[in-house]
DNA sequence: GAGTGGTCTAGACCACGGT
DNA sequence: CCGTGGTCTAGACCACTCC
């Protein structure tokens, strides 16, 4: 099964800027001469620069051509807000192979009906069935995050608590039942609650983190609104934008 | 003087589903029907759509169509990790209009050379010079976030402390220096410092939210390196994915 | 002015979704 | 099966950068 063009390109391309082919703060070889060089138009080309672009590795500049941006050095950093999978994701990053174990504590697990304060809340309509899930994530046996989670019911047919002790996303997938399109998400710091205390290993600290995420399946539906709490220094976001 | 095709038909859809015309969770026209309508290709309809797929306002779904997404409801917001102008850059949020007074303190303006274990922190290289910068943010006189910064100092020729008591920004687009290409960001929340606690309004709170920034001139080169160490409970970051 | 990326056209064929 | 979006080609012209 052959690959998608722009996908070859983009990667050969990925390959020689990682070990140095096309130097850092050097241009890579013009539009046309890639197009020449891979064999296709230069439409293809753009779209496999336009990759790069979107992943931080390159940037055009109109008049003067494509150029190599130089490396971050990074260090310890465990998660990303562009990861669909929750709190399963974790285990793709390569930087979190140091832990041992995950494992999920549902503390949690209702059916209910949308009010106007949950409504208020999670962008639902008033009057819809619900489940809310309240789990706590283990990290090598420790508590450090608490996620708050309302799903909406009629996504998720034949829900149980049984399936939400693994993965919901691995339960959409199983049961053929649709496909995520995208999420919204709002980062803040906050102060910890009185259930936080209880359920996370905070020690003295009295703050924090929160990442509620809004996530829609390809219906256009809101299906999923949840708030992770989650223990300070211990976790890291990442970001990459351009111009 | 015309604007691009594409950001006019943007708009147009944009503005289209904001009015309803096009309803949440039903699909748009066609690409075929749009092409007709605006009378370009299937091709610049298609990079119009690519845009409002990436602002997260519809999804694309192979063999069906083009699916409005339902709206979240946002409240209380004030800034965003896509933000290249830092802390000016607070005022172009629609949300942030309840704030009256920003201002800036600079606490420490210093030229000096990159060591092993700055060039650790900021990616910059051992040997280069750079400022660097402690800039107090007070938002309606209240010290609710401290920058430190390194700029490299071969991008920000004849530099001095009264530039920096304006905007950096500001100065880089006066006197032409370069364009901003790229960024890079860490979002973290960590124990608050002894430093943290002298300048900043903590109260009681013993942790702070930390954003690194890398920040990458347009020819390649990283220029920047900002950790910003905010008061809990008073800022958000906003972010949207698909997939 | 020469060289670069940015936009746009007018087609073709493929892959997936739903009937 | 038909209708949809996804990929790709082969060309044209414009806008910007740099000498």
């Amino acid at each position: 099964m052959p690959k998608k063009l722009y996908t070859e390109i983009y990667e050969t391309l990925k390959k020689e800027i990682q070990t140095n082919v096309y130097q850092p703060k050097s241009s890579l070889p013009r539009e046309e001469d890639l197009s020449a060089r891979f064999d296709v138009t230069r439409n293809t080309v753009r779209r496999a620069l336009k990759q790069l672009q979107e992943e931080g590795l390159v940037y055009a500049v109109k008049g003067r051509g494509v150029v190599v941006l130089e490396p971050v050095r990074s260090d310890q950093v465990v998660f990303s807000a562009n990861n669909s999978e929750g709190f399963q994701g974790l285990r793709s990053f390569p930087q979190n192979k140091f832990i041992q174990e995950l494992d999920t504590d549902v503390l949690s697990f209702k059916e209910i009906m949308i009010d106007e304060k949950t409504a208020n809340l999670t962008s639902f309509n008033i009057n819809d069935k619900a489940f809310y899930l309240e789990r706590l994530r283990l990290f090598d046996g420790k508590g450090l995050a608490i996620d708050h989670s309302y799903f909406r019911a009629d996504a998720l047919k034949g829900f149980t608590r049984e399936d939400a002790e693994g993965s919901v996303y691995q339960y959409i997938r199983d049961n053929n039942l649709f496909k995520v399109a995208a999420q919204r998400s709002i980062s803040s710091v906050v102060s910890a609650s009185q259930r936080d205390n209880e359920v996370l290993e905070l020690g003295s600290l009295n703050c924090v983190g929160s990442l509620i995420k809004f996530v829609y399946t390809d219906a256009g539906s809101l299906f999923e609104y949840t708030e992770t709490r989650y223990v300070p220094n211990n976790f890291a976001m990442l970001g990459f934008q351009y111009y």
